[in-house]
DNA sequence: ACTTGCCGACTTTTT
DNA sequence: GTCGGCAAGT
């Protein structure tokens, strides 16, 4: 067959990986794949025309396994696949781009095969899946069962623990080795640390409960059976996996078991943007990976940059030269330089957000959308100064990374009810539940939790007594999980259910009982779109909606809005105008990620993602002053920040080193005269938004 | 024996 | 705004 027009807008690199082991090639060219693709370099277009490649080319779309690093990824994969493939195919291409059914994250399509496989691997089916902070609290519960909690010396807490647990698993090292290399300030306490995972694992078992890591645990094992790992790559004739940078060794031998001979594997990455080593990602999985084949893999390397000008690709290529360890790659582009990127000397963090806010309308005046640009950060309550303007201004925003309303404390305790419900083995979540009960503390829900392990849920409950002092709010709970355990109100409206009887609850426990109540209003909206409770919860937990208010409903979805995101967050994507708040020592890098020679590395990678997300224009800002975060009430703590040190003198000239707002006579007279009012209490109300 | 209120300490990045 | 610890109250 003729090679397809949209073959004829690829570069020859990017032909080359899209057409690799496919058209009229031997067998001996399906072999394994690595693209090692440069920012900007057009890498999720790459990508979706390999598969979209493999689909026109008769490749069943059923049996692709598609690994992403988040769920909107995978959605924007799929999306553009269907778009290529419909070029040649037309109607038909979008049946069959919808059988690109598994498409989704390693921890997703975990879940999904886990539940397929249970029955063979001795596995409940029906378990639910703990999130970061319900696994902190489970392992917070045996702790306190095994009497760590009071201790002469001072103890790891739970989400220490929680952390080395996790890098663990994941990173598939031994305990004492992950304790000397991460956690050194906790040594000598492995013993107890064994004694406590060995616990945690026991309950998560009994409860019928898996955490994040033991979706990627249970997968790699069973890739390790060879029988059963024969039988999952067997559905696949292609797996393949973006973000290949971004992830740990654990999730490369589930690569390996699924795929020994890698053929049918392609991995897609940018070893200068590996970001994500806190979550034990390892850059020797991309540096690595064509060695663990033989014949090795093939390499094919994306340096043409279509994002970004000139002189803002210069400026960031000056930053990652002096990076350690590295694929050499020379990122270049064609697009002409406006002018370079921009060093802006601010006094503090409020003009700071004062130009940033002034900046961002005068763009949007000379047409460039709101959506076109963005303010990237490293530490999510860096942005807390630049909200309050925003508000103020009434500049609409969306905010990535962070917190998320699904971990705020009323979210929790609705969600908590439904999975204590859905799985009443879960003591994480009826210890929440329990707990909400006036008159109810540790002791009686432990009680009431004991109770339903013994038997079916609803007749434990009646028959429980409790003490008189709790006794006046049981029976509303009782009636409540009678009627959502008969499942007779229906989804979604089980929620409201639950809404209706958290409400005085809600109101007794919080102040701001309003503002919470709308959440829960948003929370139900979102209940909506999913087909049942357990697809709800299960969804939620892996992927929650990534942004602050981004699931606010339709009325915000078609409104311009400036794009606020933490650096990891911001992973992938690309605006016109981009500013980086905060480009001082101290955050970034981060005053606690300088440990180490690595995680110093990591934070000079964090820049260079920041600086390549920019098309046209960037902006790296510099307040003179920084307060230092975390202080009582009008404290005055703050430090004379200093350039981050991954922008030495000698590449100042990639920058255009400006001062704001601009030193006349008059802004002198002015800023001095504002000198004495600062607006501290904006400053207290920005910390915590 | 158990709950609740209050005080002080802490707060990177995320599937 | 949250978490753990401590002391007073039931």
């Amino acid at each position: 067959m003729h090679a397809a027009a949209y073959l004829e807008k690829l570069n020859p690199q990017q032909r080359q990986a899209v057409e690799h082991g496919v058209s009229g090639a031997g067998e001996a060219r399906k072999g394994p794949l690595l693209v090692i693709a440069g920012a900007g370099s057009g890498k999720t277009n790459t990508l979706a025309h390999r598969v979209a490649h493999l689909i026109v080319n008769g490749a069943d779309p059923r049996r692709i396994l598609l690994l992403t690093f988040s769920r909107r990824a995978a959605a924007e994969m799929a999306r553009r696949v269907e778009r290529i493939a419909g070029q040649v195919m037309g109607a038909n291409a979008a049946v069959l781009t919808e059988g690109l059914t598994w498409a989704g994250t390693f921890h997703g399509i975990g879940a999904r095969l886990l539940r397929d496989y249970a029955p063979q691997i001795g596995l409940d089916p029906n378990f639910t899946i703990h999130d970061r902070e319900d696994s902190a609290d489970l392992m917070n519960l045996v702790r306190h069962e095994l009497g760590y909690s009071r201790t002469e010396k001072r103890f790891p807490t739970k989400g220490t623990l929680i952390a080395i647990y996790s890098r663990a698993v994941n990173a598939e090292r031994p305990l004492e080795e992950v304790i000397a290399r991460s956690f050194p300030w906790v040594a000598g306490w492995a013993a107890e640390m064994k004694a406590i995972f060995a616990g945690y694992v026991e309950a998560k078992q009994a409860q019928g409960v898996l955490d994040y890591d033991d979706l990627l645990l249970y997968w790699a094992q069973m890739a390790g059976e060879p029988q059963l790992a024969a039988d999952i790559g067997g559905r696949f004739d292609h797996v393949l996996v973006d973000e290949y940078q971004d992830t740990n060794r654990l999730q490369a031998s589930i690569l390996i078991g699924l795929k020994p001979d890698g053929r049918g594997l392609t991995v897609v990455g940018d070893d200068a943007q590996s970001i994500y080593s806190f979550r034990a990602a390892t850059v020797r999985n991309i540096l690595d990976f064509p060695g663990h084949f033989s014949p090795r893999a093939e390499t094919i390397m994306l340096e043409q940059n279509y994002r970004s000008t000139q002189s803002i690709l210069r400026a960031a290529n000056a930053v990652i030269d002096f990076a350690a360890e590295r694929y050499a790659k020379n990122l270049w582009s064609e697009r002409p330089s406006l002018e370079r990127p921009a060093l802006v000397n601010v006094r503090d963090e409020i003009e700071q957000a004062n130009f940033i806010a002034t900046r961002v309308l005068e763009n949007r005046e000379d047409g460039i959308a709101l959506k076109s640009q963005a303010v990237l950060f490293r530490a999510s309550h860096h942005s807390g100064p630049l909200e309050v303007e925003l508000t103020r201004r009434n500049i609409p925003f969306v905010k990535f990374g962070g917190l998320k309303f699904l971990d705020s404390a009323h979210v929790k305790d609705v969600l908590a009810v439904l999975r204590f419900v859905e799985n009443p083995r879960d003591r994480v979540a009826g210890f929440r539940v329990l707990r909400l009960l006036s008159g109810f503390g540790a002791a009686t829900a432990a009680k009431v939790l004991d109770t339903v392990a013994t038997g079916p849920m609803v007749p434990s409950l009646e028959t429980f007594s409790p003490p008189p002092r709790a006794a006046q709010d049981w029976p509303g709970f009782v009636t409540l999980a009678r009627d959502l355990k008969s499942r007779a109100t229906g989804w979604p409206g089980e929620l409201d259910r639950v809404r209706q009887w958290y409400e005085p609850h809600l109101e007794r426990l919080h102040e701001d009982a309003a503002t919470r109540q709308a959440d829960l209003v948003q929370l139900a909206q979102i209940a909506g779109s999913y087909p049942s409770r357990a697809r709800f919860l299960t969804k939620l937990t892996l992927d929650p909606p990534d942004a602050t208010s981004a699931e606010a409903g339709p009325p915000h979805l078609d409104e311009d809005y400036l794009i606020l995101s933490t650096i990891h967050s911001s992973k992938g994507q690309e605006w016109k105008s981009v500013f980086v708040l905060n480009v001082i020592d101290g955050c970034i890098p981060s005053d606690l990620g300088v440990g180490t020679k690595d995680e110093i590395e990591e934070e000079r990678r964090l820049l260079y993602v920041a600086m390549t997300r920019a098309k046209d224009s960037l902006s790296l800002m510099l307040p003179q002053r920084f307060f230092v975060h975390g202080q009582s009430r009008g404290g005055d703590r703050h430090v004379y920040a200093a350039r981050t040190r991954f922008i030495p003198p000698r590449i100042l000239d990639h920058f255009a080193t400006s001062v704001w707002p601009p030193a006349t006579p008059e802004a002198a007279t002015a800023a001095s005269a504002s000198e004495v009012r600062i607006d501290l209490s904006a400053r207290m109300r920005g910390m915590w938004r």
